[in-house]
DNA sequence: TAAAACATACCAACCATTCGGTTTTATTTT
DNA sequence: AAAATAAAACCGAATGGTTGGTATGTTTTA
């Protein structure tokens, strides 16, 4: 059980965390203010720059507490998702992937897109530092379909990238989200993933045996 | 035969369009200021705000600019490939992918991702005119593929949704072009693209008659 | 010779950050 | 437990550099 009652000083920064987070993931990193960031979390300048020595090292901190809500996030969803019905480490994957699913989805509905996804495309190109600590977020997002995937083929005696397949999940996740927010069409984002979900079933029945 | 000669003020123009273009890829929107582009450009400020009325005007000149550009460039790569052996238009599908996949390469050689999947991240949930725009660019895209597509479904009489299929490819393109920016990878790209190609091929093997 | 194209100086709003001071919280002393 | 002290947290006005855009005048082109 978590403490009922947080000191003062970690309820300012998780609600500064927790509203750049969701600035973040909707204006981007450059077209979020720090005055708007500020007014939206209900802290003064001072307060915010107390906690943080500016807006870079914000977003570092935001990336990091990104990363592990949303671990815990997910292992939530899928705890409410229906167990596979054999042992088959591909449904577990699959089961993974509905979670990220549906956790998307409901991001959305708030607006807004991925935020390791948004924070990538405006700084991956100029920022060194960022771009490797997102490069590092992707890993961890594909690590978590890996080790399945991997069981899944092994099962199968057959000679696939997993780790490939793996940032491919990715990948259509994240490009998803993109189409997703433009077409202004969520149900994009399930469908896709569903499209994926077969097509790596399909790659997992075709005869490619080493 | 094109002008050899273009009036200053096209070429002024075009200078500032072409290096917008670049900037917007790399850099994004925001983190694009007008003072940087006009010394990219080697313009001055009376000239840009001449040719355009804002930073917004401009972005939307580049959109189109960048499409019309985009489908040549494509159209000339494309011929430079060689000739699909048969007569199945999944192939000239994949044709179009290729060529797809080494302007991508080529572009980011020069730093920078995709400008039309920049500008959708960075202003498709506060810049409703521009999510607009930037959703009929992504539809543009998928166009290509998809009548091929839907030839290529109808001469196996298969029920598949094409355009779906189509809007699929652009995901993973865009997808792709994310992380391959992260992990400093191009390879990324092509390697998806395969996958994806082999995807699309074995779904369009499967036994799903009408 | 009129209009289009371009140059230059200028500006007001914006924006990340600083800084001196105040309040709250934690720790130690009495 | 109360008082004293130290440290952390917070406040908000001020700052200085940036930024998109304008106004006015000059040159080029049709």
């Amino acid at each position: 059980m978590r403490d009922l009652k947080q000191s003062r000083a970690v309820q300012t920064r998780k609600k500064i965390l927790r509203e750049a987070a969701q600035l973040f993931a909707r204006k981007g990193f450059h077209d979020t203010k720090v005055d708007e960031l500020i007014k939206a979390a209900e802290v003064t300048s001072g307060a915010f720059f107390h906690h943080f020595k500016g807006k870079d090292d914000l977003a570092i901190a935001v990336i990091d507490h990104h990363m592990e809500q949303r671990g815990r996030t997910l292992d939530r969803i899928e705890k409410g998702l229906p167990e596979p019905d054999g042992s088959d480490p591909l449904e577990l994957a699959f089961r993974r992937l509905d979670a990220a699913c549906e956790m998307v989805v409901r991001r959305r509905n708030r607006k807004g897109g991925c935020l390791i996804g948004n924070l990538a495309t405006a700084l991956s190109d100029t920022r060194p530092e960022f771009r490797k600590r997102l490069g590092e977020c992707f890993d961890e997002m594909a690590a978590e379909f890996e080790i399945n995937l991997a069981e899944a083929a092994a099962d199968r005696d057959l000679d696939v990238d997993s780790r490939e397949i793996a940032r491919y999940i990715v990948s259509v996740i994240e490009g998803a989200i993109m189409l997703s927010r433009t077409q202004r069409d969520l149900g994009l984002v399930q469908q896709q993933i569903q499209r994926l979900k077969e097509d790596i079933r399909r790659s997992f029945q075709a005869e490619v045996p080493r």
